[in-house]
Formats: structure tokens, sequence, C-alpha cells
DNA sequence: GTCGACGAAATTGATAACAAAATTGCTTGC
DNA sequence: GCAAGCAATTTTGTTATCAATTTCGTCGAC
């Protein structure tokens, strides 16, 4: 009963923020588009007042940008931008890395070998697109386990602005590899109960995400 | 002009959220206040789809809460909630200063030591108000020194949420001398340009600040 | 006197209509 | 053929209205 809250029929308003919010993320609707109020409130089957204070939402949230007069479109995250957002997501994964050592629980922990052995896995079938989904799942794990919800929040909100760059460093050379070692690397800090090893851990890995994101960008600008 | 943008008369949305979100940090609007959409309206003059695009948007920011059709309130921090905050808070400083301490440029630095000495100055005169207000600014300018927005951005939200904490535990017995001589520190760190300096620094100024909420809490609980 | 049911008032949620601004396409003049 | 200006269309911004829900007060039963 404590996170459940039985469930009052969630406004509209909600709805369409989610609707739009997964769209962008998913890439239904591409940067720099223009989001039409009334096509989007048809679209969901609302009416625009509730569109209009989702896309209020969401430009607080970063994913897009409204010029007066001139409506709303889905925002470009610029390479250097994407940086940064990557930047801020270490400082705090850090931290909850350290909680998440901190709280673990038994079954936490088993959950969190068992996402372990998933993403071995997809990794040995060679599936990367499993891979990167499961990476997903196994950062998210450690946000629930820290039990830190500032964080979380603050997290979530970093990584859907991501999403552009997010699965496509696990495609490049030997990254996979490392990525599973620095992964287990953190479970056994976390299992062991080590918030400094977790933390050292952590930082290893970001290390090569940072690495990864970059290079994407890299050959993403050689390739115009 | 990169972050000028030649002033288009703001869209009154805007203007409400900015009311709201100042009213409340401001105290004007307590904690658990409901805070009912005409009435808001009136008072900004404006309509109630503005405010309620307002207070959609502040619940996304954490500053209100609101229930389906039972409107929203002026959200009260929990003590354990305002601890989680500053934890992020600080992981996102140390982010931030290391990146004031790579790019101060000469007038950065003569402005950071500019408010060193007000803040001295508000000590010597034993103006504790005034000496709080500066350290804020002292903050909100690595904050721009490191040039970091993602950061900053998240950091303004983090802020508006601790006005409850903020200011009280410079009151602490010693608490100001302490808090002067570690801003010093930083100071100097960022004026010598070492980010690894500058984050020791800014840790040592954290542990104190956690130390201090923690002690208002802690009396807090005590007088009730 | 207390508790619950009922009804009125207040408030939120949803929809429609209108006004203002921007965009588009067309016409006209050169 | 091209550009400037004008008109029509599209889209946003604002306001009004109505329905649904909650809240509050009153009345009556026990």
């Amino acid at each position: 009963m404590a996170t459940a809250e039985t469930k009052t029929k969630q406004p509209e308003r909600v709805d369409a923020t989610n609707f739009l919010r997964e769209g962008i993320v998913k890439g239904r609707f591409l940067p720099n588009e223009r989001l039409i109020e009334i096509e989007i409130a048809r679209l969901i089957g609302t009416n625009r007042a509730n569109v209009r204070t989702a896309l209020a939402c969401l430009e607080q949230e970063g994913l897009v940008v409204t010029e007066p007069n001139r409506g709303a479109r889905v925002r470009l995250i610029s390479d250097a931008e994407a940086i940064e957002i990557v930047q801020a997501r270490s400082a705090l994964e850090l931290l909850v890395v350290r909680f998440a050592a901190m709280r673990a629980t038994p079954e936490d922990r088993a959950e969190l070998a068992a996402l372990i052995g998933e993403m071995k896995s997809a990794y040995d079938s060679n599936d990367l697109m499993r891979y990167s989904a499961t990476n997903g799942l196994f950062h998210k794990k450690l946000q629930k386990i820290s039990r830190h919800e500032t964080a979380r929040k603050l997290l979530g909100t970093l990584r859907s602005q991501m999403v552009r760059f997010q699965y496509r460093a696990i495609f490049l050379p030997n990254r996979a590899a490392k990525s599973l070692a620095e992964h287990e690397a953190i479970m056994k800090a976390v299992e062991a109960g080590d918030p400094d090893r977790a933390e050292r851990a952590m930082r290893r890995h970001l290390i090569g995400v940072i690495e990864g994101i970059e290079q994407v960008i890299a050959s993403a600008q050689a390739e115009v």
C-alpha cells in the first residue's frame, strides 16, 4: 500500500504526457518535428488543453521546445549537450550505486545477479540490442535498490533525453565485452555491500560509457 | 545573442509558473496549502487554463502535488527527502565545481573573490541572513562559471525545493565560521584552476552542509 | 449528543468557441 | 519571370461554458 495507491483513474492529462514522452523517446516523433496540438489531441483522443499542459511539462523535461505563437517541436539534443547529460548522469549514478551497495537486500542481490546473467547470455548469443535493453534494466534496478527517489527521478528525466545515443555505443568494437565486465564488477561490489568499491567500479564503467558516446559522436560527424 | 533571445513578450503561462514557483519558494504559499485554480488565476490576472498548466509543471518540479479531482497543494518536503535532495545536490555540485575550476576566466575568478569578500563582510558584521544570501549567490556563480547547463538546470530545481531548510543551518553555532573557511578553500582551488583540489574542497564543504541540515532537522524534531 | 444521510456549494475536468498571430499561397505590378 | 504585398488558411492563445466530483454544512434518526 505504501506505493500502490488504489488506482484512481489517471487524468487524461497524465496520459497525454506519457504518450508524447514515449513517442519522442521511441522515435515516433522525430527531432525538430512540429507537434501540433489539435493533431496530437485527436491522436490520443483528448482535448487540446490536455495536450497543451503535456507539452508544457515536456518542455520543462527538456524533450520539446516551444516558441511563443509558434508552437512546440521535438527538441534536438546537440552532441555537446549529450556529453553534458552523460556527465550529470554519471554524478548521480555514482551516488545511486553507493546507496545500492549499502541498502541491497538478499532479494535485490539475486535480481541483480539475474540481470547480469541475462546480459551475459545476450552477449554470448551476440544479441546486442537485447544486451543494451538489459543494460538499461540493470541501471534501473540499481536505482530501485538504492531507494533514493530523488536521484532516481532526476536520472529518469536525463535518460529520456539520451535515447538518440543510448544504444549505439554498444555496437562499437570491443565495447560490449568491456561493458559486461564493468557491470559484473559493479554487481560484485553491491553484493559485497561495499559502497566505496561499488563507486569505483561504477566510475570505471562510466568512463567507458563516456568514451563510447564520444566515439559515437565522432563517427557520426565523420559520416556527414 | 547566443543566450539573449530578443525578448518576445513571454506567454502568460510562463508568468503563472514563475509567479507560483516564487510564491512557494518565498513562503507566500505554505506547505499543504491548497492552490485553487481560479483564485490564483485572479491573483495573477490570467485564466484558469494557464494556471492549470503551471500547476502541472510545478508538480513535475516537485513543488506541488495534485490528486485527481482534488486539485493541487504545495508539497511538503519531508525531512528524509530534504536529506536526499542535499545528497543529489552534492553529487551535482561536485561535478560543477570541477568544471568551474577548469573553465574559470580571470573575470570569473575576480567575481568569485568579490563574493567571498562580501560573505566575509556579512560574517564580520554578524549579518547571517545576508551571509546566507551571498552564499547562495556564490554557488550560483560557480554554476555559471562551470558553463554546464545541464547540471545548472538540475541544481536549480533541487534548490527551489530546499528553501525550508536553506537558511536555517547558518544560525547553528560555529557553522558560519566553518562555512566561510570552506568557501574560501573552494574559491582558492578554482582560482588555481585545480579541479581535483576544488572537488576535495567542495566535498569538505558539503559534508558540513549535510551535517548542518541534519542538525536543523534534529532540533526541529526536538521542538515538537 | 453523536453519527450518518442528504443536499447545496465549491472546485476540478472537459469541451467548445472565439480572437490573435503566423504561415502559406496567390495575385498583381514591374 | 520575379518580388512584394495581400488574402486565406492554419495554428496558437484566451475565454466561456457545462458536466462530474468533492467538500461542507445541515438535518434527522438513534
